[in-house]
DNA sequence: AACTATTTATAAGA
DNA sequence: TTCTTATAAATAGTT
């Protein structure tokens, strides 16, 4: 959709390749909230920028049901649910990579990925 | 996109709702993959059907990565990498359960999203 | 499942 | 960089 029909492949230039990434970005961001409108479901959405720079986007009726759920609670609880969530994180962490080195497996990027999701759906703290 | 334009509401007849669901879940995963060869970036899109049958997206090239990892192992590693990794899973998710109750917490479907992101990203067995 | 009128996204240019 | 605009691409309603 542009002045030429583009090429799938790698955009060897670095200033053309944000620029596109940043348009890009912002149309599929779009298109998931769209989506997840229309049709009423879930959606999650995870991009890494070429500088590595994490977007998130969630199908806005999934964000507002872990509000609500979330903002049911009183503030004592809240505040107690989401370090108790933090410290079972951190732990897990901890444990799985003692067991399988996984910071090894899938390097720093997919950790930071699976880091980001866990504390996004334990603790709404993104 | 269409013959008219559409409001960004609830689409409300079931039938209806399916099919959109058909198209824009194709024109988003191709966007998704587009952007992820384009750009050179990671991308991870999870989707659910208004039935709940989940949909994963991943960039190319980020599948590529994991399967050569993955491939560099012996075959006899890779068995045993795989059950360490759902093992320690498996005492993962109890252990989470059991300090912050998540299914309560989170509900089925989000634990389906967690779940199946946490087996790709751990062992590559979805 | 295929079509097509129309809207939407976007590549290149200003 | 942000804005514009020609063109490609997606898709809503139809068949």
């Amino acid at each position: 959709m542009g002045r030429v029909k583009l090429k799938i492949k790698k955009l060897e230039n670095t200033n053309g390749r944000q620029a596109t990434y940043a348009k890009r970005k912002h149309g599929i961001m779009k298109k998931a909230n769209e989506l997840s409108i229309l049709c009423d479901v879930e959606i999650i959405l995870l991009m890494f920028s070429p500088t590595n720079k994490p977007s998130l986007c969630i199908g806005k009726r999934s964000i507002e049901e872990i509000i609500e759920k979330f903002a049911q609670l009183t503030p004592q609880e809240r505040a107690k649910r989401k370090l108790e969530s933090l410290e079972a994180l951190k732990k897990t962490f901890k444990k799985l990579d003692h067991d399988v080195n996984i910071h090894e497996f899938l390097g720093t990027r997919y950790m930071t990925i699976f880091f980001s999701l866990a504390k996004l759906l334990l603790v709404f703290s993104f």
